[in-house]
RNA sequence: GCUCCUGUGGACAAACUGGUUAAGUCGUUGCCCUUUCACGGCAGAGAUUGCGGGUUCGAACCCCGUCAGGAGUACCA
């Protein structure tokens, strides 16, 4: 048996989609479960879409992810160059042959003519115009045009496109990993553009020849390739390599979330507000913010059903069914990079520098995410292990994965469940390590903090917050001065006529010996004794005192972390800041 | 429009080739723990398996029809 080889395909256009890393993922997987290669391709065949940065991006984000290439580009390989902008002549050498076959043909339709064609198929009612086999004796072609003006044209530079020739009256049948047999007949498929008149290959054909040359055995790829999967085996058969064409596995597509675990009665004006100033800047249409908002509040009115609302009724006119498509667009389908910001989560692995702000986004990483959790989260949309399992390691998942295990329905996307993952992640992480991270966040801002109360922090932290740096903002009382006071507790709680024995217990406070937690408690609770106090009216009021929130680790713990003069000292000024809020 | 894909509780999803009251996880609700928050533990709510027929002793699973959603339909990938 040939060794397996699995490419991960991706196009330079800008950050790599939370999506593209699902696919690079189970790609990673299925090679290491089989001992496999892992092999990275850059897809850089656009010139035009081509972004600045986006190959070293992909290339970070892999890394990140842990999903390290065998082969790739600056890693090296038996079967380079693996950037398609450099095996320009391999293309031409391969897109020669189909031509000499009478597989591809050369058309000299220029963009305008083929608009103007499209423009008048629809003028004429018909669905729309398809370059094929009833059409292109119509069009330029080599096939519609004498030999003679063909050379002459071809002589005289004139821009053209190789088209492939798909043949008529056949069936073409995908055998899916995922969903098993998939049948086209050419007669719906068309002539698919092969080489552009750059003299650069299409998709189509760069991906075959480098999928055959570099002798992929897998292709693991989005649903949305199945429909170009016909053509794709078309072509493998008509370059007559179809004996040695690797196997498909289209992968469910990775959808937005539902709108109904966003839109709520509680946040429905909020959505309202953004998603009509969003279409305000999408469309050319004359028509008032106001308007826009009464339509979208409209089809907001009922959250658990917005899709009928969604739905286009016989009065309305233009406008509203504008606004409704926009919305629809912006609601349902693909999971899309503008998801992110609509709905306040990432889908990027890592941040993304773009030339403008609205072109920039935060990863995953930067939020605070453990690229395992990531991976642990992206792993399960779509796929299974049939078993109860849910924690998984690389280890554990290259062992449990399996391509028999991948779904076919589209899985949205869970924002909730990706920080449930990290939470558990963190939980299980060494304080050690936390730790560590804190510090460089610290430093960050300027503030700083011994390895060892790091390391306490951690410990009493990691379970109460989803992300390390949250631990800064829910708990940055312990490496800076109380900020805010909850005041609402503290007009609750906090009583004048006690003041004395609340004097009596910082008091006691600093008459503690050995600062510890333990220590502090029992001092804490022998004081409430002979006081004759209870807990409700003191560690409120102590907790308040020292953090400024009724929310947090142990208040014992907390003042141990503190230190003996740190705690006293915050006493006695919260004292006076209660006093004052009372007054009010 | 056409082609292809998909359709199990709010979300993900199990049920291997049809077989008892349709797993489990997230979320949600309540209780316990803690006089805080979280973690943890326990319990509950939530599904006529898109809908309608059919085959069968028996259907989420097979057949037919129907509806809905998605993807593709570029000299983009």
């Amino acid at each position: 048996m040939t060794k397996m080889r699995v490419r991960f395909a991706p196009s330079p256009t800008g950050a790599l989609h939370i999506g593209g890393v699902r696919t690079a993922l189970y790609d990673y997987l299925l090679a290491k479960k089989h001992g496999g290669t892992f092999v990275l391709r850059i897809e850089d065949t656009d010139q035009k879409r081509y972004v600045e940065g986006a190959e070293d991006y992909i290339v970070n984000a892999l890394k990140w992810c842990g999903l390290e290439p065998d082969e790739g580009p600056g890693i090296g390989g038996d079967f380079g160059p693996y950037r398609q902008s450099e095996r320009k002549d391999i293309y031409q050498k391969y897109m020669q042959q189909l031509l000499d076959n009478e597989h591809a043909y050369y058309a000299f339709d220029t963009a305008e003519e083929l608009d103007a064609m499209r423009e008048k198929v629809k003028a004429e009612g018909k669905h729309s115009f398809q370059y094929d086999a009833s059409t292109r004796m119509m069009m330029r072609n080599s096939l519609s045009l004498s030999e003679e003006d063909v050379k002459v044209l071809l002589e005289n530079e004139t821009p053209y496109t190789i088209r492939f020739k798909m043949p008529e009256n056949q069936e073409v049948t995908v055998n899916d990993l995922i969903r098993e047999e998939v049948t086209f007949q050419t007669n719906e498929l068309d002539d698919k553009v092969l080489m552009k008149s750059g003299g650069l290959p299409t998709y189509h054909l760069a991906n075959i020849v480098d999928d055959h040359l570099m002798e992929i055995t897998h292709v693991i790829r989005g649903e949305e390739w199945l429909p170009s999967t016909g053509l794709h085996v078309m072509m493998y058969r008509c370059f007559g390599w179809e004996d040695s064409m690797p196997k498909f596995a289209h992968l469910p597509l990775i959808l937005k979330p539902a709108p109904n675990t966003y839109v709520t009665k509680r946040t429905k004006d909020q959505f309202t507000e953004s998603f009509a100033a969003e279409f305000m800047k999408s469309t050319d249409l004359e028509i008032s913010l106001e308007d826009v908002k009464k339509i979208v509040a409209q089809v907001f009115s009922n959250p658990k059903d917005i899709q009928s609302q969604l739905k286009v009724g016989k009065n309305d006119d233009g406008k509203k069914k504008a606004v409704k498509a926009f919305l629809k667009s912006a609601m349902y389908g693909k999971l899309s990079k503008r998801d992110g910001d609509r709905l306040g989560f990432p889908v990027f692995p890592l941040s993304w520098e773009g030339k403008s702000e609205a072109d920039s986004f935060v990863g995953f990483k930067e939020i605070g995410f453990d690229a395992k959790a990531v991976n642990n989260f992206l792993v399960f949309l779509g796929w299974n292990p049939g078993t109860e399992q849910e924690m998984f390691s690389m280890k554990e998942m290259i062992n449990a994965f399996s391509l028999e295990r991948v779904g076919k329905s589209g899985a949205k996307f869970d924002y909730e469940k990706a920080r449930w993952f990290n939470q558990q992640y963190l939980m299980n992480k060494d304080d050690e390590k936390i730790a560590e991270e804190l510090g460089v966040l610290l430093s960050e801002k300027g503030l700083g903090a011994n390895e060892a109360f790091l390391e306490k922090v951690a410990a009493m932290m990691k379970e109460r917050v989803h992300f390390i740096p949250e631990i800064l903002e829910s708990g940055y009382y312990l490496f800076e001065p109380i900020k805010s006071y909850d005041d609402k507790t503290i007009q609750k709680r906090w009583k004048p006529e006690s003041r004395e024995k609340m004097n009596l217990l910082a008091a006691t406070i600093k008459g503690i010996m050995s600062f510890d937690a333990i220590t502090i408690e029992s001092a804490v609770k022998q004081f409430m004794e002979e006081q004759e106090l209870g807990f409700g009216e003191v560690l409120p009021i102590l907790r308040l005192a020292v953090s400024g929130t009724t929310m947090g680790p142990s208040v014992f713990d907390i003042m141990a972390l503190l230190g003996h003069e740190e705690t006293v000292n915050r006493m006695t000024a919260s004292y006076k800041y209660f006093d004052g809020v009372i007054v009010e």
